[in-house]
DNA sequence: TATGCAACACACAAAAATGTAAGTAATGGC
DNA sequence: GCCATTACTTACATTTTTGTGTGTTGCATA
């Protein structure tokens, strides 16, 4: 989240590895501890920081920018900043991120299955 | 990959999202460093613990380990060891990560699609 | 004049993931 | 006896992610 070091071998490997596999692609940007519960918030509707910060039990405004910034960044969200005081800003899905949407049903039921499936043991 | 402190914020937060949402819990299932890759080259086939690192450039003894005993652990890869010596060690694909193919996929899809989008920018 | 608000930024600390290097066991072949 | 092989393990260092707490801005309202 802070600016990764650009020659290190992790970040190198990372960079290879994505750069090869769009899977892998995809969940490096989808992988943060918040990223998934604020696009799930986003679905069909615009929110403003503090609106997700309520939705959002337990998230620090620090995890929240950060992550909004890097979903930004990765064209995941639109950020729309009024010129108002206080602040306003609004957040919404770009239309890639929505693509996404079909396949983050099928990857909750698969979640589901699974946590299920683990508990059983 | 090392164990993990249970009393952690950071563990907390991990845990409580992962019961609530079914993608949180896949993602989090899915997202080491070279996950998968192993889980790749596992579809439709059976490796040693060799050949799957000759397949999977730059990762080393170590990191294959820790992934695969995750990957165990968490019922995505079956492993058969034979009693010989040198060491053989199988490991294969379960039926729920098979599951998963089908999503792959499609995230490989998207993520491709994402890349270039990006890259034009 | 003091306070509150929204959406951050900043400095720092803690935890987690990843990487590096070396070592181990049992056995077969030389 | 010495070495090679396989699938690891262990100790340690580095990098990355996450969390905590405080400060900032500019205007409105009390």
């Amino acid at each position: 989240m802070a600016k990764r070091k650009e020659t290190s071998t992790n970040h190198l490997n990372r960079e290879q590895i994505s750069g090869v596999c769009g899977v892998a692609h995809a969940i490096d940007i989808l992988a943060g501890r918040w990223k998934l519960f604020i696009l799930y918030k986003l679905v069909n509707r615009t929110l403003r920081f503090r609106e997700l910060k309520e939705h959002i039990p337990n998230i620090t405004d620090r995890m929240l920018t950060l992550h909004l910034q890097e979903l930004e960044a990765d064209g995941l969200v639109t950020r729309t900043v009024y010129a108002e005081v206080p602040p306003r800003v609004e957040y919404r899905l770009t239309e890639i991120a929505a693509r996404l949407i079909p396949v983050w049903d099928q990857l909750n039921d698969w979640g589901h299955q699974h946590r299920d499936k683990q508990l059983q043991r």
